[in-house]
DNA sequence: TAGACTTCGTAAAAATTTTGTAATCTTTAT
DNA sequence: ATAAAGATTACAAAATTTTTACGAAGTCTA
């Protein structure tokens, strides 16, 4: 189950977007202006935002570039929807960050796809390669891991199998997805050595009782989140 | 620039499709069938296919599974473009993980746009394999169990067997039957076991009032749903 | 450049969980 | 009431993961 906010000012086409994602047992809110929408994307966190392009106070463009410019808000995927199918637009929209463009009139069946699709996806990393998870941020750039408010410190290869952990969360491991993607390499270095490194990744998260967000799934792999 | 391969069998779209994308600068291979175009993908690498839905010699739903399923593949993007708008066919595409779906004709800008936008994005990813029925749910990617909304936990075995029975519901399975699908093997393994495990699993759901859904079908065999 | 320190992969012991079976009750159908 | 089928329970072997330890290789510093 996702949380998706809806933006539009029509309120027909709002209540009619809002229920065809209730249907799909999401958390849908919804509000009618820019204003509004940003107000409760402070408050609580959403998954997924669809909006209209043409907004009482602001356009959807907008929204877009306040979304992909807030670092808390990277993984919030976004769907513009709008009245006027012009290529021009769905291109500047797509090219702003936008991860689909819709033309109304909405077909159920389609906007669901859509957002399912966009939900799929891994969440999008911020350009500066931020990522945040519950209680645990990472920045690529800076190579910083923090749980909290405090840092603590990995080392090169704990570094990448925490940020790998990070980008693709909530789902399972196997080990030999981890020794390839994380290390490289499909064969030379042994299975249980992914399991040691898991080990010394709690280790460094036990301080902060976070341990428990890297669950081991018996038979499988690993999960993270 | 992108290393992009465009497949279909009609020769002027395929055409059209690649000189589109060359403009954009993008370092574009063709091929007319699925085979071809997977001999291809073997010998260099590439970051996004567009393929036609249908393709002489399988699906383009077969290419998006092909692509999905296969490690080194995964950051592949995979656009599918199609002769025909039906919503269903495009929720199909979708889900199965192509990254976006286009329907012809072919408006340069669009592609265009679509195309930068998956390039930008991170690929998607294999279908979820999520399952639902009444308040159990499965997710295998994140190998998450449900009820309601607290997750239970099972073994390996466990998981498979509950995993088969969600994916055939509302059947009776003998337990030669469950010892062939969930155990994968046809002997070597006493009948009785299947009936602990079914216990097991009963145990599970217990605490939640859903044992009932496992029913025992004396003489047969057990069914779900 | 030597020495101190860190990191990394492996191996092996220890701990834990899983799993098949057998033995013993319970239930059901006739 | 009785026999057949299924449910429970307990248990020990097997499989898997966790933890610890260690030497090689790489880095950094003085």
């Amino acid at each position: 189950m996702a949380s998706i906010l809806v933006i539009d000012g029509n309120d027909a086409d709002r209540l009619l977007i809002c229920n065809i994602l209730e249907r799909e047992d999401n958390n849908v809110s919804s509000e009618p202006t820019g204003e509004l929408a940003f107000r409760r994307l402070r408050e609580s966190g959403y998954d997924l935002i669809v909006t209209e392009l043409a907004l009482a106070d602001m356009s959807g463009m907008d929204v877009i570039d306040r979304v992909r410019n807030s670092a808390d808000l990277a993984a919030v995927r976004v769907l513009v929807v709008s009245d006027s199918f012009a290529p021009s637009e769905m291109a500047k929209a797509l090219e702003n960050g936008a991860d689909d463009y819709l033309v109304k009139p909405i077909e159920p069946e389609v906007l669901v796809a859509r957002v399912n699709a966009a939900l799929r996806r891994p969440a999008a990393t911020a350009p500066d390669g931020y990522i945040r998870i519950g209680p645990i941020s990472l920045e690529k750039a800076s190579h910083m891991v923090q749980v909290g408010t405090e840092e603590i410190s990995l080392s090169p290869v704990e570094f990448r199998l925490m940020t790998f952990f990070m980008e693709n969360p909530g789902r399972v491991h196997d080990r030999q997805e981890l020794l390839a993607k994380v290390w490289r390499r499909k064969d030379g270095i042994c299975e249980r050595t992914v399991d040691v490194h898991v080990r010394r990744l709690r280790a460094s998260l036990e301080p902060y009782d976070c341990e428990h967000m890297l669950k081991t799934i018996r038979g499988f792999g690993y999960r993270f989140g």
